[in-house]
DNA sequence: ATTTATATGTAATGATATAACATATCAAGC
DNA sequence: GCTTGATATGTTATATCATTACATATAAAT
């Protein structure tokens, strides 16, 4: 069964599966917890395949058996962004699994802004032009955050403007 | 009288009047209203010259005589944006004013994590690595957010870590 | 087993943003 | 000038996003 992926198709189930092995073997090796409800949060992302508010997170923790008050969501969205399991979409302020998990990058989006697909691209680090402008100012850069809206492919054919 | 612009010392007074009356001629060329709540909202911007939330924008709108409720500022703030006079730092949910007004750019930050200073860059449109990202996937791209968080140059010193 | 650190559950609250509707002002056309 | 439609503002209420604080539970280290 194929499923969206930003604006492609592939397949799904197989996504989602090592997408969970990689991080799994990520935290062994690290001794980082693992836990029920961590991975659950992915597993929730992963299976959307899209960005979703903490809250959207939190009603699927909830229906799990998880609990119900937002810090349940927000701590282990938070948890897997650190890891770099999940990223934040700071314009949508919404959350979506990482598609290149395990590879160091920096993350950049294409944001549909008629039906909100989120697809992550790969840019060059320190190739987006910031940080010549950051050695410039001498500022020490240690996140960077990329995101474009616009239209995607399937909307620019339905959206009449 | 210089102040800090971004991370920079300038003079500020004139820095403030430029824009105001940059924003001024603009909207006069194009019969766009640039009413005394904007006016005013643009003018705390560029005083305070950092970030500031919206809510901080509206106590200054406030005692300036204005209306006290959310969207007095919400849609001041639009407007500038809008126009291009002021910009949404989207990983502070805050505003700011535009160091560039009238220029077509792309807005790119650089945003201090210790001070929340932040400071406009000059970036090449479309050599952000986003452009060919977009065009492989045709995703075309209507806004660009681009903001890198860290440490500015004053900060690098007192910051241990 | 005891101690310490980490993780989870929950209640309360804070911060950011918008919807809806009434009133006021502006811009044209008559 | 008056009418009309469009734009802007004021205000109430509510929606959405996020954190603080504290109690309890589990895991790791000694
Ligand atoms: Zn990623
Ligand atoms: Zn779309
Ligand atoms: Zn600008
Ligand atoms: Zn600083």
């Amino acid at each position: 069964m194929t499923k969206a992926h930003g604006f492609h198709q592939h397949d799904h189930a197989a996504c989602i599966s090592d997408a969970l092995t990689k991080a799994e073997a990520y935290c062994a090796a690290r001794k980082l917890q693992f836990t029920p409800v961590r991975r659950r949060t992915l597993e929730v992302l992963l299976a959307h395949h899209r960005s979703m508010g903490a809250y959207e997170v939190l009603s699927h923790l909830d229906a799990s058996g998880f609990g119900a008050q937002p810090p349940v969501a927000y701590r282990a969205l938070d948890f897997l962004v650190k890891h770099g399991f999940a990223h934040k979409v700071e314009a949508m302020n919404a959350y979506v699994a990482c598609s290149h998990p395990g590879a160091q990058h920096v993350p950049a989006f294409l944001i549909c802004r008629q039906c909100s697909t989120v697809q992550e691209a790969q840019i060059e680090p320190m190739q987006n032009g910031l940080g010549d402008a950051a050695q410039d100012a001498g500022f020490a850069i240690e996140r960077a955050v990329v995101e474009a809206q616009g239209l995607c492919p399937l909307c620019q054919q339905s959206a009449p403007e």
